[in-house]
DNA sequence: TCTTAAATTTTACAAATGATAAAAAAGGAA
DNA sequence: TTCCTTTTTTATCATTTGTAAAATTTAAGA
């Protein structure tokens, strides 16, 4: 998925203030287990996923969470930095090769205040970037293990093929053991 | 909480933006028990609770499931028709008599393109919602029942006194009978 | 291909949670 | 206050889920 693709899917921008969000991006990559960026740190920058996959985990006491995963398309970021310019809980890992649209948000923030179109394109990015973490949460809130397991599978298909098992039970809310017992079951 | 408090938690806006915006609120008020807003329905409002108590639920397969509690300076809203038109997931209840501030949401949406000031206040409010949601998120999927019980308790001390049980086991994912033991086990 | 390591599944047992029913306590209305 | 309804707690039992360890399968490198 390339970066216009990836823009104009949040909001159609007009030509000029479109060239100026790009100029704030850059394209880079890294190898498969890199860690994109770091829990209890602020991050400067946010990352749109031009190919691969990654995972956002947090050790919280001691046990390691896996509460996202993001593909071609999505932003890996971390909303405390991004929003408050606070620490986030969370790390992101690629969970393969990856390619990534970098994008430095200090530069963001000073055209929203300077851009309308921009300062509606940010504010439509946090708009769908809400509506996700709303649908999480009553996932998770609403749902078992199994039923999202089933929505997860036929939702994303390529994604259990991709991350190992014990990564997609952690993000189920449930030991690799149960996630076993489920997929025996449903055999 | 006075609606300008409320707007200038979210972000300062000139005297000007701010009048256009206070321009499209207005004040209501209804009793306890009342439904704000009916899930499978699109909202065309959101509201801003200047006095009381509100919970929003779903009443999924048969069973009813509270997954947030709204107190004085928040907001209570349909996501998905606020953002995209569409039917929401929640009703919304008065737990007791309730003084709000009603915003049209179509005289909103015009007002996010014709004043920069206004969409960044736009932008700042899905922010600070997106933050909030993910960490109740985040709450959910660390924290165990009792960690999310003391939690609640420890923030929000006057909602233990001022919502039933049933509510909150069902806020916290657990049964009342459970939330039970656990109080039990607190003492 | 063979060997070794990693990932996944299975099993057995213990602990936690849910369902149900009933008792106790609290709150409201006359 | 007294009676009645609602809410909360307690008790019992069945089910689910977790922990730990072993068995099996899959993947990777030499």
């Amino acid at each position: 998925m390339n970066l216009d693709e990836i823009l104009d899917a949040i909001y159609l921008l007009p030509k000029d203030s479109k060239a100026k969000l790009r100029d704030l991006v850059t394209e880079v990559t890294f190898p498969k287990g890199h860690i994109l960026l770091r829990e209890e740190k602020v991050e400067r920058s946010i990352y749109f996923i031009k190919k691969g996959i990654v995972r956002a985990f947090s050790i919280k006491p001691e046990k390691e969470h896996t509460f996202w995963f993001g593909s071609e398309g999505e932003t890996a970021m971390s909303m405390q930095s991004y929003i408050n310019d606070l620490k986030g809980y969370e790390s992101i890992q690629l969970l393969e090769y990856s390619e990534l649209y970098k994008l430095n948000t200090a530069a963001l923030k000073k055209l929203f205040s300077e851009d309308i179109h921009i300062s509606n394109w940010g504010r439509r990015f946090a708009e769908l970037e809400l509506v996700k973490t709303e649908e999480r949460l009553i996932s998770q809130q609403f749902h078992t293990a199994l039923e999202r397991y089933t929505v997860l599978v036929a939702s994303n298909p390529d994604l259990i093929q991709r991350v190992q098992l014990g990564l997609i039970a952690s993000y189920l809310g449930i030991t690799q053991v149960s996630l076993s017992r489920i997929r025996a079951e449903l055999k």
